[in-house]
DNA sequence: ATAATTTGGTTTATAATATAAACTTATTTA
DNA sequence: TAAATAAGTTTATATTATAAACCAAATTAT
């Protein structure tokens, strides 16, 4: 049978922060925003998403004198990036 | 870089019938419906699209004197679903 | 025989989502 | 000091997913 995806985390955008933070400790907001290709809005939203289901963690600060919004993944976010990808093989393996 | 992911094969239920397919001839609503958990409305929308799409055929005939609707994925469908596959693992792989 | 229920769906309404466009605030460059 | 850029946020819109309501025919119960 079809295991239930996670809906936070069966999102284009969402899924990929995730997977772009789980290879790193953190990465900046214009880090993530270039190497996925959103939007800055898009992207906004959907860190936010992610924050306020605890996936992600995120600080606001300063790099020099220009603002600086650093991510990173939770402990839960992890565990349900590893859920989330055991689910997704039973859609796509056999 | 992450690539697209292709809209229609990213959805949970859509995903689902698709991946059903794969494995067999054809299926009949009935059998997908059981098989998916899903709703008759949501998979009526859904095996709609994927047949717009050109991913699935679609036929209604009659078993018995029971309606029945039968699908299959056609060759579009299933490379469609062997691209969707590649480009996730972009995502859920390293 | 006919009323109630079940089967096999479709159509319509609604709630949630994703996304882009517009906006804000501060900074740097011309 | 005016214009442009950086780094985001907020708001608006279009699309989606989903369920609820509906329909027609067949079956079962009375």
């Amino acid at each position: 049978m079809f295991p239930k995806l996670d809906p936070i985390l069966h999102s284009e955008l969402r899924l990929a922060v995730v997977s772009l933070l789980a290879g790193v400790e953190s990465a900046d907001f214009t880090y993530i925003k270039k190497q996925t290709g959103a939007t800055a809005g898009n992207l906004s939203v959907q860190i936010d998403k992610l924050s306020s289901a605890g996936y992600i963690t995120v600080e606001k600060g300063f790099k020099g004198k220009m603002p600086c919004t650093t991510c990173s993944l939770t402990p839960e976010g992890l565990e349900a990036f590893r859920k989330y990808v055991d689910a997704l093989k039973e859609y796509i393996s056999n």
